[in-house]
DNA sequence: TCTGGGGTCCTAGGACCC
DNA sequence: TCTGGGGTCCTAGGACCC
């Protein structure tokens, strides 16, 4: 979908659920509200961590990645759940709804926030109307807090919405810039993590207003053609669309499993390998995609992590497939020490569909050359007499008559 | 007895071809 | 008589985000 524009530039919305997982599940069971939640994958095992919590958590000191047993020191009344995913699902298409009834110009990003673009829907009020009338449909029916941030581009959006929660809505113009944003920490740049707020640290870049103001060629220097992007971000420069088919084109799918202890075990390994080929086989059929790559991953006792990936001639989605690729990689590349976890991907996708019709065009341009190199036979038969060629694609040993076009068919064809 | 699982994008080196 | 430069593909790893 492409999209006008009128002069004045656009209105880009961010839209973020807060603490998503907590909040819906305090709202299936609203005697958690006002209690410290958290949602942690695998609580009764070792390696479980936190997913999401909930303010009152937080206020605790407890944060995603963070350890159980570490958050449950900080919060010892800490209410821990498993999540549910098909809840999250449920409101989180409930949510997008309500956006795209406001305007079909919307793109997820992830389960609980997503881009929209409103230029052009004076119709409907104007921006800070519109982002509280959905703020409170959303709170009103769904029960779930959110924050909006407004503003011309999404970089700033999604800046603007991480700067009130939660239930905020932020404007983010471009002449707000040097109040708002140029006095935070670089570190809290979407997009800049700790090893590029390291390195920025290291020439005295430290806040968003050094990065204005910084000599591209020394940012080009310390983060490639990152550096320059960063920068115009932060200058309030973002030129990307809001684009509503940006899910449909996935590039790669995989899933990935701790083991419960350190192995060297070929069965255990092998049977991990067989049920993660077997899911993402699953997924890609639901898709309605195949992919041309196969990656293992393998993380050691250490967390040191390794990828090995096989690129391959043919698409593929059968988990036998799968799964045969993945264990020769392993067979290939593994040293026998004590695996952690292990995962397979596939990637280089594309929809079944469009295979289809590359195979068909591909079988009609073959086709297309056979008989054009009968064609060429038979003239040349005509000119050179019989016996020249033999079964219609066979040149005879001492024959001289090549075009190059035959060559070249020919050797491709005896591959 | 610290750090899950799902992704995307970028970089860099080697192979290979022209 | 010993060697340029560009382009593409493949592979592996790293950074970042939710």
């Amino acid at each position: 979908m492409s999209k006008w524009y009128p002069k004045k530039g656009r209105v880009i919305f961010h839209v973020d659920m807060n603490s998503f997982y907590a909040s819906v599940e305090a709202a299936y069971d609203p005697s958690l509200k006002g209690k410290p939640l958290a949602i942690a994958g695998n609580p009764e095992e070792r390696r479980g961590i936190i997913v999401t919590s909930s303010y009152e958590a937080r206020a605790k000191g407890v944060k995603t990645t963070m350890p159980i047993w570490e958050a449950k020191r900080l919060c010892p009344n800490l209410i821990i759940m498993r999540p549910n995913f098909e809840r999250y699902r449920k409101a989180s298409s409930e949510m997008f709804k309500m956006l795209a009834e406001i305007t079909p110009y919307v793109q997820p990003v992830s389960i609980d926030e997503g881009y929209m673009d409103i230029t052009g829907c004076e119709a409907l009020g104007a921006p800070l109307e519109i982002a509280n009338r959905l703020q409170q449909r959303i709170h009103d029916e769904l029960d779930l807090p959110c924050s909006i941030g407004i503003a011309p581009n999404k970089f700033l959006a999604k800046m603007a919405s991480d700067m009130k929660k939660p239930m905020g809505i932020t404007v983010l113009r471009l002449r707000d810039l040097p109040m708002k944003l140029w006095p935070l920490p670089i570190g809290e740049m979407y997009g800049i993590g700790a090893k590029t707020a390291e390195k920025l640290n290291k020439v005295d870049i430290t806040t968003i207003h050094d990065l204005v103001e910084a000599d591209i060629y020394l940012l080009k220097r310390i983060l490639g053609i990152n550096g320059e992007r960063l920068q115009n971000r932060a200058k309030g420069i973002d030129t990307r669309s809001v684009d509503p088919d940006a899910i449909y084109d996935f590039k790669s799918i995989g899933n990935s499993q701790t083991l419960p202890e350190d192995t060297t075990d070929d069965l255990v390994i092998k049977q991990l390998l067989r049920k993660l080929s077997r899911k993402v086989s699953e997924r890609l059929k639901r898709k309605e995609v195949v992919g041309q790559n196969v990656q293992l991953m393998i993380r050691f006792h250490d967390r040191k992590t390794i990828t090995r990936s096989k690129k391959l001639s043919t698409y593929i989605d059968e988990d036998d497939t799968i799964f045969n690729y993945a264990y020769a990689l392993l067979d290939q590349h593994w040293n026998g020490t004590p695996i952690r976890l292990l995962g397979v991907t596939v990637q280089d996708l594309q929809e079944k569909k469009a295979i289809a019709q590359q195979l068909n065009l591909f079988t009609y341009e073959h086709e297309a050359k056979k008989e054009k190199l009968y064609e060429t036979m038979e003239q040349l038969t005509e000119k050179y007499g019989a016996k020249t060629f033999k079964n219609g694609h066979q040149l005879e040993d001492n024959s001289q008559p090549r075009t190059s076009f035959q060559k070249d068919y020919l050797d491709d064809y005896r591959k």
